[in-house]
DNA sequence: TTTTGGCACTCCGATGGCAAGAGTGCCAGC
DNA sequence: GCTGGCACTCTTGCCATCGGAGTGCCAAAA
């Protein structure tokens, strides 16, 4: 971000020079090397010169005296923000994306397969937070009468999530009943929005009979809950596996405790959180998620939107040493084609 | 299971003492700490040649020449065959299961809640495989309009559970026209089987409008779905990080194996159909698995029924050194409860 | 016949020294 | 400002060594 005083040309070419080979062997890079690497004719000697210049600005680090140079976070971030040239994409692998998700039965079936797609094509984690609503609008709600006090509770909202629930009541209901508080809710509450729905539930319940209440009762709770778990919101991780497969998850700590960050989802969340109010793109690199968990791991996120309102974000997760010429247009057409599938009409 | 000639009654102690030392330390138990251990007033040297006869019976074995032994696969078998001592419950936690489990609002939260509570007490991956109904009966269909032709179709089963898809019609239903398909189906087909609806629905498709059998053709599609993957089935598993917590899953590459299985989940619920058959609670021990992913693992499974009615197993999984006394009893009452939180009325 | 003490033996794991290899830093010369 | 050269550092692999732990076997004791 804050612009390097004393940086020229030629130091950025050998950085990205640098980081490219990398993330390719994901070993330091020594001065041999890069003179040979970088097509720019100079001399061992020279680089070592420039590489001591970068060590200085903080933008790679020798994990030792007689090792190569590995890009820190710092490096990383130049790298991002200013030397990337994204690769382009093969027709293939978006007519393969629009296909698979195209053929999703519902909402969640999508974000499944976005979520495995992502994984399966950049070989790491995929994740994709549920799309949140601005307007939840209740579209219908069903009371079913299984047996004696029990009755299964549909609840549609925005016509594509449907929610259910088995309750006990205090009394038996008969079928009519049941249908007739039923019709009563999707007369008057059927279109509105839930948050409306409870203060307005609440009012009709002092005129109707008293052992109705549990059913509104019910009926509120539940839009509640529906409100509550998407404000908390949740999120899709798909091949965790993946990452073991590189040399910096060897360490079975280290794993853990990533995994254990997948299991419970709340840092992860939080990170989305924030990227969803950022404008496109974001990267996380290493400790700038300020999770010490994603220790070597980035995060390359994109929100999606649907007619133009942003409502989820998804990306990978991966280690720092992640391909992000590769990475960076899958997740951005993934968003893309997740938004036109995810919008009504 | 077949009986061993020549072991008597010390031998086993020895074996006894041997597998449980080894479990809670995970490491090679000598001759001198079983002397110790065992309570019976021997020297080493005895425990030695008691030792060098389970060697030959292939009960235990040494990992080299100058390590303690370790039970092998036929060694835990013998113990948890027939000389296991299961510990008695908590009953803390056993109210515990009881409460968490009743509180979930329909089959899947219940089910998801059975797992990670076996996970957590365990500290171990718990696994359940999610019922299989014998008799799938439709309990009630539903059609609503979302916009112009599209429809969100909706299927109760088994009073239990709720399948919905979003379908695009080859025509504009009206929101009446939906109403009255949906009120001939379940006029003719609610409270029949999902297998005998198919040929009814097709029967009566002949007679019906042309445009509305893609309806119908939607419902028979819908059913058909619904059986197929009751019959492939799925389970979840919980907790696999807890797993990395064991020295024997030190190696990554074992460890990506086990989580790719999880993610698999074929291996785990064709294990999980086998036990299906099995009267009670069964143990898989290591190889006997017959699955290499499933390496230096056992499986601790039992089924869980129904009204009298096997519907599902349930169990964990771990490494082959698990505390049996104490896993045992756990698996054992979550399928109880489980099983009568299941059974409707 | 069974148990025991003793003793030689084996193997692992930690430690340290050594040499090769890779890469750096610095300096003097171009 | 670039380059070659040289000394220096650090890792890695290898080998030898050594103490500890535990076994196997044998001969004596119970």
């Amino acid at each position: 971000m804050t612009n390097l005083p004393s940086i020229n040309d030629r130091a950025l070419t050998l950085l990205k020079t640098l980081v490219e080979r990398y993330i390719q062997e994901g070993q330091p890079v020594g001065s041999r090397t890069l003179a040979r690497e970088s097509g720019m004719n100079l001399s061992p000697a020279t680089i070592r010169n420039v590489m001591a210049d970068l060590e200085n600005l903080g933008l790679v680090t020798s994990p030792h005296t007689s090792a190569g140079r590995v890009p820190t976070v710092q490096g990383y971030r130049l790298f991002v923000d200013r030397l990337l040239t994204v690769q382009p994409l093969d027709t293939d692998t978006v007519s393969r994306f629009r296909e698979e998700l195209a053929a999703g039965q519902n909402p969640d079936d999508v974000i499944d397969t976005a979520s495995s797609l992502l994984s399966e094509v950049t070989r790491l984690a995929g994740l994709v937070m549920l799309p949140r609503r601005e307007r939840m609008v209740l579209r219908h709600i069903e009371f079913l009468h299984l047996s004696e006090r029990k009755v299964l509770v549909i609840l549609v909202i925005n016509d594509q999530e449907v929610q259910n629930r088995i309750i006990t009541t205090q009394r038996d209901f008969t079928p009519a009943e049941l249908q007739q508080v039923a019709n009563y809710l999707n007369a008057e509450f059927a279109g509105r929005e839930l948050e409306s729905i409870r203060s307005g539930i609440i009012e009709s319940m002092q005129q109707s009979r008293d052992d109705m209440q549990a059913l509104m009762q019910t009926a509120v709770d539940m839009a509640d809950q529906v409100v509550r778990s998407h404000r908390e919101s949740d999120c899709v991780i798909a091949g965790g596996t993946n990452l073991m497969n590189y040399a910096e998850m060897a360490d079975v700590d280290k794993l853990r405790q990533l995994f254990e960050a997948f299991e419970r989802k709340l840092d992860i969340l939080h990170l989305l959180d924030q990227s969803i109010e950022a404008e496109g793109l974001q990267i996380f690199i290493g400790e700038e998620s300020g999770y010490s968990a994603l220790g070597d791991c980035s995060l390359v996120t994109t929100p999606y939107k649907v007619e133009g309102d942003v409502i989820g974000v998804l990306g990978v997760i991966g280690p720092t040493r992640m391909a992000y010429d590769r990475v960076i247009p899958v997740v951005d057409m993934t968003a893309k084609i997740l938004g036109s599938l995810l919008s009504p009409a």
